[in-house]
RNA sequence: GCCCGGGUGGCGAAAUCGGUAAACGCGGGCGACUUAAAAUCGCCUGGCCACAGGCCGUGCAGGUUCGAGUCCUGCCCCGGGCACCA
């Protein structure tokens, strides 16, 4: 019998879960390890091939460190609310529950085809009652401390998804998932306090060992910016001032207008009644303005003169009143001072209008353009002379001295938008009294669950939630007085059930508390996280403002929940495409086709070179196109003439280029495919599914194979292995090998780690027979990379346990160095000769060995060395 | 526009302290085994030339250095993030 991987493998899946291999508890005698995955999220397609590829790093990590010793945490959940679900349920009337229980079994089963090393008695699901009634609990931890509140804000109201999104979920105007349009309306909500957390969220950062293009994101995310408020008062109210934030309070007497955003409080107060029509318009046109819009057209500047004067407060200045959408009303005091001599926005604005224009920072020419730099203050009679920084310093006092201002920092993170009006999520646990105030469900009546629905549709035009016409739901008691109350029908952001999971997992079964204070103080934080790079700033923000809370709350002793960061990039698809012009799929006979080269890309699409005739793109798959042996170029099976143009992109339906995980356990078992994913390159970097690839790999773990067993007579028997180490030779190469991956193991760069392996199986056996203590440290080295070989190996050399325990290898470090060692000799920094050199050779050995080199004396040519470079076991330069 | 990554053989990549560029794998070529094919095993595989040898070669153009894929300056291309945040 040859090597067969879908005999082994369900073999010892079924071991691992029926002996609990696995299962952890808390171990005081053992250093832990708390290994995680990002949260999946069960959905109806199943897994591509792109998810095994950081689970199975983090089952790499989870099962050396095993074997290292270590009590290892490694527990798998689901993240199961979720839009998908309740799309499919509006579209079939199939309750999410059922849709989202079919959908965690089939994840269950092919995770489990993966052989990963989870511990199943931890497996969680965030829409179990059990689960959601924790989630509720901790917004009641949030709402008593002030954390969670409501508020009439303007939301981005998605009317394709039925729902209102954060901030973070749109982009550009249209909502993240399926990119629909999206409003802006002003609507009651609930909203968490996390700017209240904004200094905490951006300081905790610089300890964590996560990529510092991630730190950075969620740095400007949070956008902090120091600088000060300042007073301005109405010339014709006296009793009203307006305040501003600016960066630059050193350019106060540069100020020479002031804007408020559409929609400042103040807007309707101080307009003049000869502006008022003018203004009443351009604030409607803002708002019906999709967000989309404002931003396309941000070149040009709008706004409208309120007839309003303010007094600037350091010249006494009376100074017109604008408003523009070019000033936001959630950021700063949602109304600026402009200085158009200083800031790019200002300048451009004040050119549109016709607005003056004064230099207070000398280093630029504002009759030009905008110095937006620092500089020496000028026209600025008590700051005149002083440098940028200085003449902040500077001017903050003065402001505070007068009551004016004061130095202050703002941050560009808002509140989070906490509610959604969907029907799949979680319900808020409180109560609408009568009186327009709210309360917490008790905590005895936790959770409270979701009412049976018939139609799942959200109620459209008056923007409420599918839970709003179920009225016996929403109507209820206040349990404190027995009076009529109302539920919310809102749910909240599927983010909720992932803030918190890691935290569950240490203790998921627990009936009296969310975790227990014990566990979590032994498993937290999270070691290794690893997940894609798409969470940058959304879970992983919201996560680690929740925990900052728990912290709070002294339910976590760490300020941090994940300690270590690591981010798998994509498995790509690959798949070749070329043009034609038979745009309506007519099946035109007389259609012409075209290669990439024939056409360019025209403002609608790409059209041919030769015609400017309109062309529609074809895919083809890697099945299906005909290579060339010699140069390597792809053409059309049909069209022999037509070259393809190879493209390699994130995996799609509409491209074809989608690779089942099912499929590759099925044709060359789940070992093949960790092994190749890993393989492909290091874990960060994005990298083509090649189905020629995996074969290499698949051929790998054969040779591992028949070099432990010898299947030629048909039963395959272990080989005769020689007792001990070996020749030396085998015994360095042994030595080699173990230290060389354990070093890449722990760097966690795999695909140099099993190419090292590939040497050792190449080489071990090639001039002796292969000895034990060499079999069984491949064996255990390739453990956590092909567990399911391994362990049938391990068995096949006599062991009856599984070596998920076994110790890790140790190399001898004297064997690590050869007696002899490669020396480069060059002349003038070119290689020109290789000496062989005893490796404690001294540098005048080495120089007179290189001197004696006949390749060296002829590129030498008679010149005298001017001089000689010796890097110690590396190289010798002559330079003559 | 700004800020991060990244450009190395036909392909995925390695070389991460400034010290032998291309380890390992795919693809390709040649050979062994075989009636044959597959599988397997062995060797070769960056380009060029006057081929026991030499020249060129890590996106492009310069620079620093005895020596540059690696450091510096300018530019080009690809991927990602941010984008009126005062």
């Amino acid at each position: 019998m040859a090597y067969d991987p879908t005999e082994i493998e369900p073999r010892w899946q079924k071991y691992w879960l029926e002996r609990k291999t696995f299962s952890v508890e808390i171990d005081r005698s053992k250093p832990k390890y708390y290994v995680l995955d990002m949260f999946p999220y069960p959905s109806g397609d199943g897994l591509h091939v792109g998810h095994p590829e950081g689970y199975t790093a983090t089952d790499i990590m989870a099962r050396y460190k095993r074997m290292r010793g270590f009590n290892v945490l490694h527990p798998i959940g689901w993240d199961a609310f979720g839009l998908p679900a309740e799309q499919y349920a509006i579209k079939t009337g199939t309750h999410p529950r059922i849709t989202t229980q079919r959908n965690v079994e089939n994840f269950r089963r092919q995770i489990q085809s993966f052989g990963f090393s989870y511990d199943w008695s931890r497996e969680i699901d965030t829409t179990s009652p059990e689960y959601t009634r924790w989630t509720q609990w901790i917004f009641c931890k949030l709402y008593e401390r002030g954390l969670a509140y409501q508020a009439e804000v303007p939301v981005n109201w998605c009317p394709e998804l039925g729902t209102v999104l954060a901030n973070e979920e749109v982009i550009d105007g249209r909502s993240e998932v399926g990119s629909h349009p999206v409003v802006r309306l002003p609507l009651r909500q609930w909203m968490l306090r996390i700017t209240d957390y904004a200094e905490r969220l951006l300081e905790d950062l610089a300890d964590l060992d996560w990529p510092e293009p991630i730190k950075k994101m969620q740095r400007e995310w949070i956008g902090r910016s120091e600088g000060a408020r300042v007073r301005f008062a109405l010339a014709d109210h006296e009793d009203t001032t307006i305040e501003v934030f600016t960066t630059r309070p050193d350019t106060l007497f540069g100020a020479t207008y002031m804007v408020l955003a559409p929609e400042h409080e103040l807007v309707a107060v101080i307009t003049r009644d000869d502006q008022r029509s003018q203004v009443e318009a351009y604030v409607n046109r803002t708002q019906s303005r999709s967000e989309r819009a404002r931003l396309a057209d941000a070149e040009e500047k709008t706004g409208v003169f309120t007839g309003a004067f303010a007094t600037n407060p350091v010249n006494g200045e009376a100074i017109p009143i604008w408003i523009a959408d070019y000033v936001l009303a959630g950021y700063g005091t949602g109304a600026i001072m402009a200085v158009p001599g200083h800031d790019e926005r200002d300048y451009a604005f004040a050119k549109t209008f016709d607005l003056p224009i004064i230099e207070v920072v000398s280093g630029g020419d504002v009759g030009h353009a905008a110095h937006s730099g620092d500089g020496v203050a000028v026209n600025s009679d008590f700051i005149d002379g002083l440098a940028t920084p200085e003449a902040k310093t500077r001017m903050n006092i003065w402001l505070e001295e007068r009551g004016l201002g004061a130095a202050t920092v703002t941050y560009k993170l808002r509140d989070w938008l906490f509610s959604r009006q969907r029907y799949w999520g979680e319900p808020f646990p409180v109560i609408h009294l009568e009186d327009g105030s709210t309360a917490l469900v008790p905590e005895d009546d936790l959770p409270l669950t979701l009412p049976e629905l018939d139609d799942y549709r959200p109620s459209g035009d008056d923007f409420e939630a599918p839970l709003a016409r179920v009225r016996d739901w929403i109507e209820t008691l206040d349990p404190a007085t027995g009076r009529p109350a109302k539920r919310d029908a809102n749910t909240m952001p599927q983010w909720a059930g992932s803030c918190w999971y890691f935290l569950r997992f240490l203790d998921p079964h627990n009936d009296n508390e969310p975790w227990d204070q014990e566990a979590e103080r032994y498993w937290m934080p999270v070691d290794l996280y690893v997940g894609g790079a798409e969470h940058a700033v959304l879970h992983l923000l919201y996560a680690r403002f929740w925990h900052k809370v728990f912290f709070d709350l002294g339910l976590v002793h760490t300020k941090e929940p994940f300690a270590k960061l690591v981010n798998q990039g994509m498995i790509l698809g690959e798949s070749f495409r070329y043009y034609d012009d038979d745009i309506s799929d007519l099946g035109d006979p007389g259609v012409r086709r075209f290669s990439a080269d024939q056409i360019e890309l025209g403002e609608d699409g790409p059209v041919a070179k030769d015609g400017g005739g309109a062309l529609k793109v074809r895919w083809l798959n890697h099945a299906d196109v005909v290579i060339d042996k010699e140069s390597g170029a792809v053409h059309h099976p049909d069209f022999p003439d037509l070259t393809l143009e190879r493209v390699v992109e994130k995996m799609s339906k509409s491209r074809g280029n989608v690779v089942s995980p099912d499929d590759v356990v099925q044709a060359h078992g789940a070992d093949s495919m960790r092994l190749y994913e890993m393989f492909i390159g290091p874990l960060e970097k994005a990298a083509p599914w090649s189905t020629e690839g995996i074969m290499g790999i698949y051929r790998f773990l054969q040779r591992c194979w028949r070099l432990l067993l010898d299947d030629t007579s048909g039963e395959e028997r272990l080989r005769e292995l020689v007792d001990g180490p070996g020749t030396a030779k085998q015994a360095r190469l042994r030595a080699q090998t173990i230290a060389g991956v354990t070093e890449e193991i722990e760097n966690m760069r795999f695909n140099t780690a099993i190419s090292k392996l590939m040497v050792l199986v190449r080489d071990i056996a090639k001039d002796a027979p292969l000895p034990r203590e060499a079999a069984e440290a491949l064996v255990l080295l390739l453990a956590p990379l092909a567990p399911h070989l391994a362990e049938e190996l391990w068995q096949r050399l006599g062991h009856p346990d599984t070596l998920a325990y076994e110790p890790w290898p140790v190399a001898d470090e004297s064997l690590l160095v050869d007696d002899e060692i490669t020396i480069v000799a060059q002349v003038n920094g070119k290689k020109r000769d290789e000496l062989r050199v005893p490796k404690d050779a001294t540098r005048d050995q080495i120089e007179a060995l290189a001197l004696a080199s006949k390749r060296v004396q002829s590129h030498l040519g008679g010149r005298e060395p001017k001089k000689i470079i010796v890097v110690p076991g590396r190289l010798i330069n002559i330079v003559g």
